[in-house]
RNA sequence: GGACGCAUAGCUCAGUUGGCUAGAGCACUUCGUUUACACCGAAGGGGUCCAAGGUUCGAGUCCUUGUGCGUCCACCA
């Protein structure tokens, strides 16, 4: 017999409950042999911050898939890391700077560059150990960082790959700048907010025959053509010539160009094209051999040679020209348009696009290696159909649904800008020493190498995640045959991972780029298959933002409910991919529920002893029933979180749990106390918590400590339902039934409690089950003092009366006459209702021929009871 | 402009290939402290399944159209 707190407390038990796992190398696949083999790369989170509601939602859904293989038996690994995210975190500590009255260029690139290591040090520290709290079982022994040694080993490894196979190009493009960061975009990194901006229609000067269109014409100051539509009658004697024009007092010369792209119906139907800064604009210059005016620099402002301008932020030599335009009465029309502002994702600043020096990956080339194919192609294939057609190595994204978004994404895919200037990440393994240039893991020896001051993207390290996390030291990582090789068990054994798990926000950023990398690097498939989750939001489905105050932390969740309770409200009542709408009173509410099972448990343990070698046999209805009730459960469990269903195996779970064995069977354990029930409830007991565990580890792990075992929960088996075979029945199901009928009876008539009453039932064929049932009829808060069973007899006048198909029961003893008639009233009228619809059914021919035999059998029996029972009804009406 | 998703009880959502009286949690009403649990128990009320058509013996479920909301992608200068 145990003595166990009244309530559950999660604190008491948390931190050691893990510290038990950590120092027990429970988290760790060596000790583990089998064939199958189960790992999952922990998407890496940024060392930024802390943890937020989103990491919290993918661990709690990976460190269940996790736990569930592990307790299957599968060699399980789940690797844990952490991202350096190099803008983010660069701009994080450039903004402590800036509070300490400091800034990066005072401080010089060393001490700058010590600064952030050490903010990105403190962070990780602070994110892992939040990891830990929430029950995160990951292998923390082979932990990593994407800026570690041996990431950057990949990183190299796959750069200098890259670049011999000519996929890794320099080039002179536009790209998206963004001033406040000071660095390229990626064009997935460039957002867009919709605005309303004045639209200028004018001229150049008055001598131009064409006007132009424009929300920005400052940016005109470096036009250098005028593209409009070959078709277009107005202008198309114009194409081929050129002028020279004063615009706001710069000397501008202009060509008139065709371009079958311009649209004839926006604006004026024609477009001043400024090659330095738009993309599209670019591409026609180009394609048409025109001058290249570089306007804007990497401030934002306006460049040296442009007079009065030079020097103005662009907002302000906007309101110049436009100043300048309607002195000399060259605007046309000024009105205000819908149009999208491109704007930086990290900080919102407006994108500047200009031309820039950088390094890209050619998403379009070529490749022998594939066969002709490009790596976007076999990005794409392999989702389609497999990697370079192999049926065993496709990767399947659920939802599904997210694979049109996937295709779209890769169709459209543009070259990646693979260069930041920012200092912090992995810097470009390129050197140079005059015209000379170098690509390689390591710099050339001699002297008058400089390396590329350029870092790389942070999706470029985070792309090799799956294999480069399963590499111990940099030598495991090499280059041979063309392809990246990682030398060590691990890499054999757990890649292809088996699901990579994140938000479906990250799944162009990060997930599609992994395909890239990763296919292309080691030729083979990063993952199996992609579990999306998705964001979660405040109650009101709104963003959780710190300025909108409506960010609920899931520490402070932890700290009040309990990392049990923090988890289960992310993974159990929202769908794979949707996003899941979160309030304090629903994590409230899985905390109530994480103590209804410590209860479940502490009666069972403090009121029951387990006998013997535990062995039990089914000796009631009642043990049949929940012993039928526990196979069900183990089954559907099982095959719910084999395919992802996680959400509905843990409402099955509670609902077996709460409504099941708490609410009847261990009522019923009460009445029917043996040595052979005790070994029942004890083998009920440790079925759901060994389902339970992946949903709620400590709490589980804390109860099954309790119990005599000798191994902790999280290393035990599975259920294996197969394994041991009960006798089983769901004949109980009808005593549930008379039990609620009568509840219900005496509950609308509110018989006085003082009252003794006594129920008599005729119960027909199901007189022996009932009659062997009779103590418990009575005793489960019926509310009545005896209980008569026969097979039949005479309706009995003025007393309670309420029926279970055949069953009819009489409470004698108290009738309110007023609220009796009511009952029975409504309760007619419910079956009558009920029987016209079926009846109905039952008289369509097309319904009795076309509909399956057993249906039509079901409802003809469903007709049968309902007739009877109304027939009963009616009679205790009239008396 | 292209695509996707959602619309079911007051709220948050389940509802698998069409087939029991459309379910759960929270909230609400009434009753109840019977030695696991008030973070509890019992009983109950509450739904024209967004609208209109269509297919079918049968539609919350499939098809078409519309309305409202949301998201992603592209982007017009």
């Amino acid at each position: 017999m145990k003595e166990l707190s009244k309530s559950y407390n999660p604190k008491e038990h948390e931190d050691r409950i893990y510290d038990m796992w950590e120092s027990t190398n429970s988290f760790s696949p060596d000790s583990l042999e089998s064939d199958k083999k189960f790992s999952i790369s922990m998407p890496p989170p940024n060392v930024t911050g802390t943890l937020h509601l989103g990491h919290a939602a993918m661990l709690a859904i990976e460190d269940l898939m996790i736990r569930y293989r592990r307790m299957q038996g599968d060699k399980t690994l789940w690797v844990p890391g952490t991202d350096h995210a190099a803008i983010a975190t660069q701009a994080k500590v450039e903004k402590i700077l800036l509070e300490e009255g400091t800034n990066r260029h005072k401080l010089g690139r060393e001490k700058f560059l010590k600064r952030i290591n050490d903010f990105a040090q403190e962070s990780h520290d602070t994110i892992v150990n939040q990891l830990k709290k929430m029950g995160s079982s990951c292998d923390w022994s082979r932990e990593a960082f994407t800026l570690d040694e041996t990431r950057t080993k990949a990183v190299r490894s796959v750069f200098k790959l890259m670049y011999d196979d000519g996929l890794i190009i320099r080039g002179d493009r536009v790209v998206n700048w963004c001033p406040k960061c000071h660095s390229t975009l990626s064009d997935d990194e460039v957002e867009y907010k919709a605005q309303r901006a004045p639209f200028y229609t004018f001229k150049y000067d008055k001598d131009f025959p064409i006007a132009v269109s424009s929300t920005r014409p400052e940016t005109k100051l470096g036009d250098t053509a005028v593209a409009v539509n070959p078709k277009d009658s107005r202008y198309k004697e114009l194409i081929g010539k050129e002028y020279n024009v004063d615009f706001c007092g710069q000397k501008l010369k202009l060509k008139i160009i065709g371009d079958r792209h311009v649209d004839m119906d926006f604006g004026t139907g024609a477009l001043g094209v400024t090659p330095a800064h738009s993309m599209v604009d670019w591409k026609m210059a180009e394609e048409n051999n025109l001058d290249v005016v570089k306007l804007i620099n990497e401030d934002g402002n306006v460049h040296e040679g442009f007079g009065e301008f030079s020097g103005m932020t662009a907002k302000e030599a906007r309101k110049r020209v436009v100043e300048i335009l309607k002195e000399k009465e060259l605007i046309e029309k000024e009105e205000e348009i819908d149009n999208n502002l491109s704007i930086c994702y990290r900080c919102d600043t407006p994108i500047e696009p200009l031309p820039s020096l950088q390094w890209f990956i050619d998403v379009n080339k070529k490749l022998d290696k594939f066969k002709g194919k490009t790596i976007k192609e076999v990005a794409n294939q392999v989702v389609r159909e497999g990697f370079l057609g192999d049926k065993s190595k496709k990767i399947n994204i659920y939802p599904e649904r997210f694979e049109k978004n996937y295709f779209n994404w890769m169709e459209n895919l543009g070259d990646w800008c693979i260069s930041r200037q920012i200092l912090y990440g992995h810097q470009v393994p390129v050197w140079y020493k005059e015209d000379e240039i170098y690509v390689g893991l390591e710099g050339p020896k001699e002297k008058g190498w400089t390396q590329d001051t350029d870092t790389l993207d942070t999706w470029f390290s985070s792309g090799l995640w799956t294999f480069s996390t399963l590499a111990q030291k940099p030598e495991d990582i090499k280059i041979e045959n063309g392809r990246v090789v990682v030398d060590t068990d691990d890499f054999r054994n757990f890649h292809p991972t088996s699901v990579m798990e994140t938000g479906y926000d990250i799944l162009f950023f990060w997930v599609a780029r992994m395909i890239i990398m990763t296919t292309y690097a080691i030729e083979d498939i990063p993952f199996h298959d992609i579990y999306l989750h998705g964001l979660v939001l405040d109650e009101k489905g709104k963003k959780m933002s710190k300025s909108k105050g409506n960010v609920i932390d899931p520490l402070v969740m932890k700290e009040k409910y309990g990392a049990d309770a923090t988890r289960l409200s992310l993974v159990i009542g929202s769908a794979p991919g949707a996003d899941m709408k979160l309030s304090e009173e629903k994590v409230a509410g899985f905390r109530n529920f994480s103590n209804k099972l410590w209860n479940i448990s502490r009666f069972i343990l403090s009121s029951y002893e387990k006998s013997g070698d535990g062995t039990f046999v089914a000796e009631t209805e009642a043990d049949k029933w929940i012993l039928s009730k526990t196979e069900k459960l183990v089954l559907e469990v099982t095959e719910d979180l084999d395919k992802y269903n996680f959400s509905k195996a843990g409402e099955k779970l509670r609902e077996f749990s709460w409504d099941v064995l708490a609410d009847w069977y261990l009522e019923i354990a009460k009445f029917e106390k043996s040595d052979n029930k005790a070994n029942i409830l004890y083998y009920v007991l440790e079925k759901i918590l060994k389902l339970w565990h992946p949903y709620i580890p400590f709490v589980t792990e804390v109860i099954w400590g309790e119990m005599d075992s000798d191994k902790s929960l999280i290393n035990e088996s599975w259920p294996d339902e197969k394994s041991d075979k009960h006798e089983t029945s769901n004949q109980f199901d009808l005593i549930i039934e008379t039990v609620k009928a009568i509840r219900n009876a005496r509950s609308v008539n509110k018989v006085e409690p003082a009252k003794k009453i006594k129920a008599i039932i005729y119960a027909g064929k199901n007189t022996e089950l009932l009659k062997s049932q009779e103590v418990l009829i009575k005793s489960l808060r019926t509310g009545i003092d005896s209980v008569e069973i026969k097979e039949s007899g005479e309706e009995i006048k003025n007393e309670i009366f309420t029926s279970v198909g055949n069953l009819k029961i009489y409470l004698i003893g108290a009738i309110d006459m007023e609220k009796e008639k009511e009952r029975i009233s409504k309760e007619i009228i419910n079956l009558e209702k009920q029987i016209s619809i079926i009846s109905g059914k039952l008289s369509n021919k097309n319904f009795v021929e076309r509909a399956p035999e057993e249906l039509v059998k079901k409802e003809k029996e469903r007709l049968k009871g309902f007739e009877s029972e109304l027939k009963a009804f009616k009679k205790q009406l009239e008396n």
